[in-house]
DNA sequence: GTATAAACGAGACGGTACGTCAGGTCTTTCT
DNA sequence: AGAAAGACCTGACGTACCGTCTCGTTTATAC
């Protein structure tokens, strides 16, 4: 996702100094900042290339030089924030981890962040590139950690060994995300204990 | 979200009848149903106010003077169309009946529908005002018939009763929301009947 | 110009009363009154059948009932005030005559009456028919009447006989109907003076 | 009138070069010429922005970019065209150079291009920024140089010295001008003949 | 009186053009 | 060669009026 013409080669690899300006590294970080600050102030709809561009003083070439639209350009900028990187601990008790790690994602959900990643989820729905996108450069990576969690669970004994990991973590998970998208009720810390009490006891052995 | 004019006097509360021409009702249907159509061919950012009018065979001021944009008349299109309305059996097992409830909530979500209604909830991030007619007009309807289901559970002793029925529902049609919004995963049947498993016990006595 | 139903039997003409309602004498003029109001405002491109039927408190069709379009009623109405008609005296010196008139006119023209006149001409430029009828309605009666002042100079032998009134007529009136149109010079009855002293001596004998 | 944005500092005038994209000269005169044709073609009223995007095969944007409204493209159009323009000669004799010209203008008036001046004029009545245009774009330049065909004619001694030559350049050319606006009479050579025989005996010493 | 018919207000309706905004491409100039 | 500025075509936006068309109400004859 990150580069349109990605079968270039890059300059660090090509020892053969080519002429011209070089790609200004300063620039590219610029627009992703930007972008995400934008993202975070009006979603995603209201995000514009141009805005993008007159934001980080920059011309509209120069981003599409780089992605092939909106979409990539958001995805790049969210993936290259931090704040929504939640490592899971091992505090020995894999009901305890995943609590954990839920109240902190929603925590993480109810800031900017959320309403980026919100964004990204309802672009999706008219961009199947940036719906890929966010599948992998996202969700898989956090799901195949919280799957770990469980497998160690199951190892441990802590968690039926029957258990499908994947419906599972859809259980513990996707109640969050529905209140994300649909604000229906609120999306509290308090909720993520509600969601795990409910579920975990159907897990364990 | 019937009308942009809502300030109106509706006819039946006022009985003082308004002059000029009456709201032609043909003309109103024929919106929504061409709107249904248009959304499910090429889905919600692809549709266009023009789109509509064009096939419709409407002036766009007509779609004007009674929505105020694309969201309100995708919401009062879909909510016209009845496909989405699935009713509770009662089975005599509450399991029972939310399996079957939600195996043809899928089926439905496979639909074209299930694009419109994944269409509402995206567009919901970037309108508040779509976002809250989908959940009264929508969600919320179907989320007081699921808890009367759940009740009639805890009455007949199948579900415990301490269990929130607001936080059973999240868990029992979060995770089918959540592969509509990201499809990271398909939307079978089978994984209705999955969910139910891995959830209810957890709800049983 | 006054009804687009011309093919109708007017009243007077026709003893046989038809049954109905009759036509409202008033509401006719308010029309013609508003009318007036907004173009002095406005102007003629500005002034809408909307705006029209709005500031009269009447429907659009009672307007199109009765006139077939914009140039209809603003001619009416202009026809129908009686600021802009402005009889010539017998003062004994038609070079009087013509140039009492003609400071009467100029001061008519930088009134909002002014206003309507140009406007006028200038929609004649995109409505022939209003041309038309501003020839027919306006036009012609005053340089009728004007002719007569010229003929009874040429009796009295201030005026020779071989000059075209016509043409002698557009010598004295072009002027300041020019410097209406384009606004190149003031209009004041200062000019009205001048026109006629440069023009007069070469008409007299 | 030539630009919007005419707070811009032109190329000529500033020798640090813009970056960007040139404006392409051969849309511009392109657009022009469209302009004319149709504003021939149909008339001012006709006339549509989107006509002459169309026509000319250009985006309405680029239209809009450069000139404010119809009336400033038809304005630029009108005097990027030379068919109006019509120099004086100098036979020897003010009266003959003034008839000449007179004839020549009658016989531009007749063709389109007097339409366009028509519609101008007429224009100008809703639109003072357009008028004073018109004024200073062509007007004033006519005027001045028929000014110094007059003045020439005082210093020969064909005409008188007290005359002023604004006011007899309105009753030569306002006669003319009168008839294009109303219409109330043919506008032919002999016409142009018939003013300036008119008038000419009273300028003359 | 009671039918009949027209005038009238209100305003819905299918349209056309408006002037604006953003998209994505292309060209020019500077670094 | 890379980057900025910005001109360009495209297409949809939401608005203003157009001129036509129902509606129900009101007002005047005519039976």
């Amino acid at each position: 996702m990150s580069s349109r013409r990605s079968a270039r080669i890059p300059a660090k690899e090509c020892e053969l100094k080519t002429p011209g300006r070089k790609r200004c590294i300063l620039t590219q970080r610029c627009i992703l900042e930007k972008t995400l600050e934008l993202l975070e102030e009006n979603g995603y709809a209201e995000l514009t290339i141009e805005g993008i561009a007159a934001r980080a003083g920059v011309g509209k070439t120069t981003i599409y030089r780089w992605w092939p639209n909106k979409a990539g350009v958001v995805m790049d900028a969210f993936l290259s924030s931090t704040s929504h990187k939640i490592p899971f601990l091992d505090t020995g008790s894999v009901r305890e981890d995943i609590r954990l790690h839920m109240r902190r994602f929603v925590k993480v959900l109810n800031s900017p962040a959320g309403r980026a990643i919100a964004a990204l989820i309802a672009g999706g729905r008219m961009d199947e590139v940036l719906a890929e996108s966010f599948r992998s450069g996202f969700l898989s990576a956090r799901r195949s950690e919280a799957k770990q969690v469980l497998l160690r669970g199951i190892e441990r004994g802590e968690i039926r060994a029957d258990v499908n990991p994947e419906v599972a973590l859809d259980t513990l998970y996707g109640p969050v995300y529905f209140r994300l998208m649909t604000g229906h009720a609120p999306l509290t810390s308090g909720y993520a204990d509600a969601v795990v009490e409910t579920v975990m006891p159907g897990l364990a052995v």
